[in-house]
DNA sequence: GTAATAGTGTCTTTTAGACAATATTTC
DNA sequence: GAAATATTGTCTAAAAGACACTATTAC
């Protein structure tokens, strides 16, 4: 914004504030649309898997797609619509029915290269949700009777528009935050055992883990109280797991 | 965006594509103005500063805002207009005089809650650049005459809009950024003494580091490649101590 | 010499990684 | 008992933090 030179911070009238705001008219400038896309992530198949959607319009008709859907943007200066993860979070429920607001979900930025969208400029504010395996196998995406499908994302897919590089920035984000806040929960069941829990980790990092080693991490977690221990046992082909839960977070 | 439910993949030829695209025309739905506002961090006094332009205008007129304008949007489909980071460098260079490509420039978000300027409904895309002390001097907002102005961001300062969540968010990217990349550098001279770049670390964490252990660290770097000794030695009221430059980047 | 700051060394604790070994259950 | 895998332990190296100490220069 260019400003003009007025220094010296005379506080202006509310009165003149008023007026200015009565009569603005914004410019005729074109403006961008904005759009809000996510990049749901769960576990399936003991896979890292984000949900799809098939485009039945074009352009791209009939490639994959990260689900998304236009900002709703109010009228006028009173009512000026909804907020980006409010967006966020209705997308999140079209797509899948999930409505419950203590499903993760977190921005990773905007995307808007110009011809990105042929039809007009187009910036995408991108989201990444993450969905517990025993949540996403009841929802839309769970099934595959829907246009909304889970894919594992280490396979290759030719995705519409540029939402092959936001669905790679979205796995470099929750790579890189696994390491420092408690979002491998967020991907698993409500109780795990320790080998379960690795395996998550294996997933988002895409390498396998010594078990003994993560053993140590683990119960270093277990004393700072981010995990508590349960009375159950999980069956196994051989010698039974201690099951344990997630307990608080480690970060806000 | 809401799919029709269309599967099997069916490849659609590029003339009816080419017939959609003739035919769409934009909805006449709300667009909300897009625009890119800029933290243009340098080290000044020994202190973290921020660059901040006084409004001239309503809203918030008089009060202190981060730098920022409109992105530039095309008419049509085929010019779209310029990118998000183009915007961004485009700003830097407008507000500072600052044209180099080298200067670090990053998107860190973008931010859009509803009435958070109260004339229309804005999204704005937030980009920290990093500039060392000696280009930052040589800028508008080096002096004191001009509208532009580096303020420390550790003393509060009453922000426009919601530039205050923007410059929060801003010192918590650089500080995160801090411990795995080489940003210090971007803030530091070109030549540098082991204490002055443990002078740029302290002010980024806003907490004292104890010198023999920086100096470990930084032996690290010296041994990895990052840092390269010089022959020089800087004065200092006491013993002199030798000059270091940044050889090569720890991550692209 | 004295003050100031550059630079070195020591000790402890934490964490990670590689990897061997033991324990307990199902079949 | 055999197979599988949960669990424990050992050794090494890297890194961080606290903190005492030495070296070299300006004045």
């Amino acid at each position: 914004m260019s400003q003009s030179i007025t220094r010296g911070g005379s506080s202006t009238s509310k009165k003149e504030e008023q007026a200015f705001l009565e009569a603005y008219r914004p410019g005729d400038y074109a403006r961008p649309s904005v759009t809000v896309d996510l990049v749901i992530f769960t576990i399936k198949d003991g896979a890292l898997a984000a949900l799809f959607v098939t485009r039945g319009e074009h352009p791209w008709k009939g490639a994959l797609a990260l689900p998304g859907g236009f900002l709703r943007v109010g009228k006028d200066r009173a009512e000026q619509g909804e907020d980006l993860v409010d967006a966020a979070r209705r997308e999140l429920s079209e797509e899948t029915g999930l409505s419950d607001a203590r499903i993760y979900l977190t921005q990773i930025g905007a995307f808007g290269k110009p011809g990105r969208d042929p039809r007009t400029r187009v910036i995408s504010v991108a989201y990444v949700a993450l969905v517990r395996p025993e949540l996403a196998q009841k929802t839309v995406g769970g099934g595959d009777a829907t246009h909304a499908q889970f894919l594992d994302v280490s396979k290759p897919h030719k995705l519409a528009f540029d939402h092959g590089e936001i669905l790679a920035a979205a796995r470099a984000f929750v790579q890189r935050e696994l390491l420092v806040s408690s979002i491998a929960f967020e991907l698993t069941p409500e109780t795990f055992t320790i080998q379960e829990l690795r395996g998550t980790y294996e997933v988002i990092l895409g390498e396998p883990l010594d078990p003994g080693n993560f053993r140590k991490r683990f119960l270093r977690m277990l004393e700072e109280g981010i995990i508590a221990e349960t009375r159950e046992m999980r069956r196994t082909p051989s010698k039974p797991a201690r099951l344990y839960r997630f307990a608080k977070r480690n970060r806000s």
